[in-house]
DNA sequence: CGGACTTTTGAAGTAATTCAAGGGGAGTGG
DNA sequence: CCACTCCCCTTGAATTACTTCAAAAGTCCG
């Protein structure tokens, strides 16, 4: 199993899950190591594809920019993840920028290799098709919470769903594995700066979480759930 | 080629798109015809899922519904449509429900034996890798809208692009090409009936539009498509 | 022509934005 | 090591876009 560090990352993804090794084999062959310093970008929105990674670590933030400016924040994407899922179906370019928070590592190869072997694999492509459903529900989740929620419920929700993705076990609670903004979940919530940081702070004075620069703990879980389920 | 119309219709549509007639030979001997009447339902949200299907003739809703009743459109489906893209992501459950607003026609087809095919045919599971990447950029477009445009413009976006999929011209302007309420609107746009009805009628006054008890007509897209751009 | 559903419009209320100013921490360079 | 600077965060006050509440008027169908 073990014939190659990069070759174990791939097997453990869940696009390269159940492929034959012989398969892993040739695409690490034409794989690459690459390191992006936290800040750096990866891609930016409407480039051509032509790579396409996997994280091995790090986080980095998918975003989309309108015309005039305003940004907003898709997701992010941690060790195991996709960059650049348009590699996968055949997009000509990247509907997203894609930027390191932390210091990632990822796993490059080129777009064309990608979709040639999985033409000829249907395990991956029958798994690029789940991971995209996957990606799909979670975009509609937050797509009804920003339809129908106010505010605090949405700001909570989106806390607790980083904490899944990105939770460390603390002293003080669950913390945010990566650097985050009050800029940063006003995007990712539609609202702005200010609200975030008036709706932290209340949470603070009861206790619930414990922040500060671009740094957010969850000291009660179950008590921002309720905030979070509230009627 | 026109063997059967059925598999003439399988053959246009995106996700059979180049698979070889023997193929969808064996994809029409399983299926079967289903008329469905305008507000009936094809499935609901958390229903295993069983069967797929690809609308001929009609209009069908997908919607998302909350713990506490709230619902929004997620899109409106038509001729060539998927029903039930979790019966390609191999999903347990279906994550909306789906209803038709018209008098609707569909061919149905058992979900495992799609699965099956789609195993055997990397061609389908490339369909359907693009397929979703289609719907899922038309999410994250839509999120986008919610979260940085105020309700004027987020209305005016998504007349604009139901008249794209599903536009009439008529001599007062380009039709939307089936039943669409205040209602309707308000769901897909994150608002309340009562804000659509008031900025139609400021519409109408401007003779931008004409609309009525579940109609809409569109009289100057070219002006409505600046309410949709202006900053 | 009755009754259900859809739409309209006014008035009051409010959540959140916008505008504005100041404070604090972390890192840098002298 | 201290001061400077750049971010990031906080908080008040004013404004506004939208919702909520309420009532009435159309419109379609049987």
């Amino acid at each position: 199993m073990a014939e190659s560090p990069d070759i174990d990352i791939l097997a453990r993804g869940e696009l390269f899950r159940g492929v034959p090794v012989e398969v892993l084999r040739e695409l690490h062959a034409a794989s690459f190591r690459r390191k992006f310093p936290a800040g750096e970008t990866v891609f930016q929105q409407e480039d051509a594809v032509t790579t396409f990674y996997i994280v091995v670590v790090g986080r980095l933030r998918v975003t989309q920019t309108t015309l005039d400016g305003q940004q907003i924040i898709i997701r992010y994407l941690g060790p195991g993840d996709v960059v650049g899922y348009a590699a996968l179906t055949g997009a000509p370019a990247h509907p997203g920028a894609v930027t390191a928070v932390d210091d990632c590592h990822l796993i490059g190869m080129p777009a064309p290799m990608l979709r040639d072997i999985m033409s000829r694999n249907s395990r991956i492509a029958m798994n690029a098709v789940a991971l995209m459903g996957e990606r799909y529900q979670d975009l509609q989740l937050r797509l009804r919470e920003l339809a129908t929620e106010k505010v605090e419920r949405r700001i909570a929700h989106t806390l607790l769903r980083l904490s899944q993705q990105a939770g460390r076990r603390t002293a003080r609670g669950i913390e945010i594995a990566f650097p985050l903004s009050r800029q940063d979940l006003a995007e990712m919530t539609g609202t702005t700066l200010h609200t975030v940081s008036r709706t932290l702070s209340g949470w603070e004075a009861r206790g619930l979480v414990d922040s500060g620069r671009r740094r957010v703990i969850i000291a009660k879980p179950e008590a921002l759930a309720e905030v979070a389920e509230e009627v």
